[in-house]
DNA sequence: GAGTGTGTGTCAAACTATTGACATGGATGC
DNA sequence: GCATCCATGTCAATAGTTTGACACACACTC
């Protein structure tokens, strides 16, 4: 009955297949809005600290600042985000959200969150948390190289 | 002290929070054995099942069967596999480990083994089931297209 | 002040992965 | 039998990503 114990590792295998198909099927929920993952993840992480560098931007989700750089130019052409050409005082420019991206974002928040409410659908209010509360945990073992 | 309450989403990242640590740690690890973790995952399932075909490699890795081919090219360059260049009843080629492998994998298990322990270090083991038993049902939610 | 270190932005090259397309060999329909 | 459809393997082109390198700006130490 339990995998786990026959080997330790398939948590492992487990989280890498969810969030494989999480990301596959995020990606058809926002293919319509032509948004990619990444790019969704980008203008989400803008909303929510606005004036952001593009290395945090990076940072967070967990790429290059080099790749994140030509996300950000994609975005910047389709108008959705403007960089501050005026240098920061560590050579850096802030990046905002353009009102066309708010608007963009309401729209793909709610696919979003319908595929994150269809995922944790047989997974009671309760367990859910407790099921947060316990991968955050995990990650958090992992913070340190 | 609930983030997800705030926005349900937030699940969503921790997922994919956790995978990219876990990858990168792993990475780390097997870096010293010459093995990247796509690599690492494609010996890992030619071992559980030998003899398996290309495509259904593919398959379980969640990469495309053109990408498995070229990652396969490599690993059969170095000896570790052998595809058998006699067609199978459907053109398939099935692809079996060598002994080069089973012995650098027992290395990698240890290597993987102990990040994934590492991970889970502050979860006790009843929860550590727990745990694989929620997020399987937020896979399995996935399943379906 | 000179030297060192860290963080940012950007360029070029290499690598990895996906998409699209095609031929082949079986299976399944009638 | 024959047509259709599905699955595999492979080729070419494209897109996305990482690695390596350089210049610049600030903070820190001495």
């Amino acid at each position: 009955m339990d995998a786990l114990d026959r080997s330790p590792e398939s948590l492992g295998v487990l989280i890498k297949e969810t969030q494989s198909l999480l990301n596959q099927r995020m990606d058809d929920r926002l293919r319509p809005l032509a948004l990619s993952v990444p790019q969704y993840a980008c203008l989400t992480a803008l909303q929510d600290t606005p004036g952001i560098t593009s290395s945090e931007l990076a940072r967070r989700a967990f790429v290059s600042r080099q790749s994140m750089n030509v996300l950000l130019q994609g975005l910047e052409k389709r108008g959705l985000v403007t960089r501050s050409s005026d240098p920061g005082p560590r050579r850096e420019r802030s990046v905002v959200l353009n009102d066309a991206a708010e608007l963009l974002l309401e729209r793909a928040h709610e696919e979003v969150s319908s595929v994150v409410q269809r995922m944790t659908m047989e997974v009671e209010l309760v367990e859910r948390a407790r099921l947060y509360e316990l991968l955050a945990r995990c990650r958090d073992a992992l913070l340190i190289p």
